[in-house]
DNA sequence: CGTTTTTGACCTGCGC
DNA sequence: GCGCAGGTCAAAAACG
């Protein structure tokens, strides 16, 4: 069968190609609190710390180190913008607020500058029932759209705050690796959506694509956990299934992310959302919760890296309950799937 | 039971 | 108008 085997092998090879080539990805220097800090367990996760170059224990420290440096500029207190925002983003990208691609958001920009924001799909008759839209028409597809472009390493794939729902996955012509296509999942009217696709040129960064906003705030928990670490026989499925699995820091081989935690944990039930402002005045909702990034926070996380050690600090499960990796985990499976 | 992922089918936009 | 490619739907299966 062609397609799965254009299926298949796009994704055994862009997962190979990824490990392969993101060996060394560092955390950037401009993620933000919410991406950063699950890039740092996620990746850990998918590659044991392959995406980290964890191969110097004492790189576990550094890359925690880096982390502490840049996410504390986050923390409301402080807050900065980030130094590579090439443009105002709104709240759904925000999320993922890092590498964005100067080029490629021009590219989008040009093309959709000043047009109006609009959905579309593929029939018109189930939109209109399925998702209850009052839009009598689903918008056109591919015109007067708003999309913002952004490339992200693979790691940051995971670290999405929003809780998104894998619902297509296309082959795209010129390109070996399939797209993945997410819709928010927090809420059920939230149009929000991101097309995950791997970069060509560089298979260990992936080209997420986001349009719509969302409509509700940042999600403090998942709606529920189940399906999130889907895990099916060895069919031809499996190696997206494995991939995910590999990315999937709910098996017994990974860390969960701390901003998950943020989000599920009992504090979480009262944050607040925050909205940051960008040197430009653009308002950026970060949604992570004054608590979540105190010393206190960073404190309990130097604890965890360092009672890692040296051993292979990822392959250790994390203490249950501290951090809520069920969430990464979803994530984590939903990107990977798409790779 | 509620949610997710997978996947084939369907629909639409776009280029010719 | 036609064909292609992209984007979405929704049923089925899996998971906690």
């Amino acid at each position: 069968m062609e397609e799965d085997d254009w299926g298949l092998h796009a994704v055994v090879r862009s997962y190979i190609a990824a490990t392969n080539t993101t060996t060394s990805i560092a955390l950037p220097a401009d993620f933000s609190n919410q991406t950063c800090f699950s890039s740092f367990t996620a990746g850990v996760g998918e590659q044991s710390g392959n995406l980290f170059s964890v191969s110097d224990p004492f790189q576990a420290r550094n890359a925690f180190d880096d982390f502490h440096d840049l996410y504390k500029p986050f923390s409301p207190k402080s807050l900065l913008p980030s130094p590579v925002q090439t443009k105002p983003i709104s709240s759904i990208s925000s999320s993922l607020n890092l590498f964005v691609d100067p080029t490629q958001l021009n590219q989008v920009q040009k093309k959709q500058q000043q047009q109006p924001r609009q959905f579309h799909g593929g029939s018109v008759n189930r939109t209109n029932t399925a998702t209850g839209n009052s839009n009598t028409s689903r918008s056109r597809k591919r015109k007067n759209q708003s999309k913002e472009v952004r490339r992200v390493p693979a790691d940051a794939l995971f670290s999405d705050i929003w809780a998104w729902r894998k619902y297509g996955q296309k082959p795209i012509r010129g390109s070996p690796y399939p797209r993945g296509y997410y819709k928010c999942s927090s809420s059920k009217g939230c149009m929000a959506r991101k097309q995950v696709e791997r970069d060509q040129s560089d298979p260990g960064m992936f080209k997420v694509t986001y349009s719509a906003e969302h409509n509700h705030p940042a999600p403090t928990h998942r709606n529920s956990l189940a399906g999130s670490t889907r895990q099916k026989p060895l069919t031809t499925t499996e190696t997206t299934t494995a991939i995910a699995d590999k990315a999937s820091p709910s098996k017994p081989t990974c860390a969960p992310s701390p901003v998950l935690s943020m989000a599920q944990s009992p504090n979480s039930e009262s944050r607040e959302e925050k909205d940051f402002i960008l040197e430009d005045g653009e308002e950026v909702e970060f949604g992570v919760p004054d608590s979540a990034l105190n010393d206190d926070f960073f404190a309990g996380l130097e604890e965890f890296v360092a009672g890692l050690g040296a051993e292979d600090c990822f392959t250790h499960p994390f203490p249950s309950g501290s951090f809520g990796h069920h969430w990464l985990t979803n994530n984590a499976a939903a990107a990977a799937g798409s790779i």
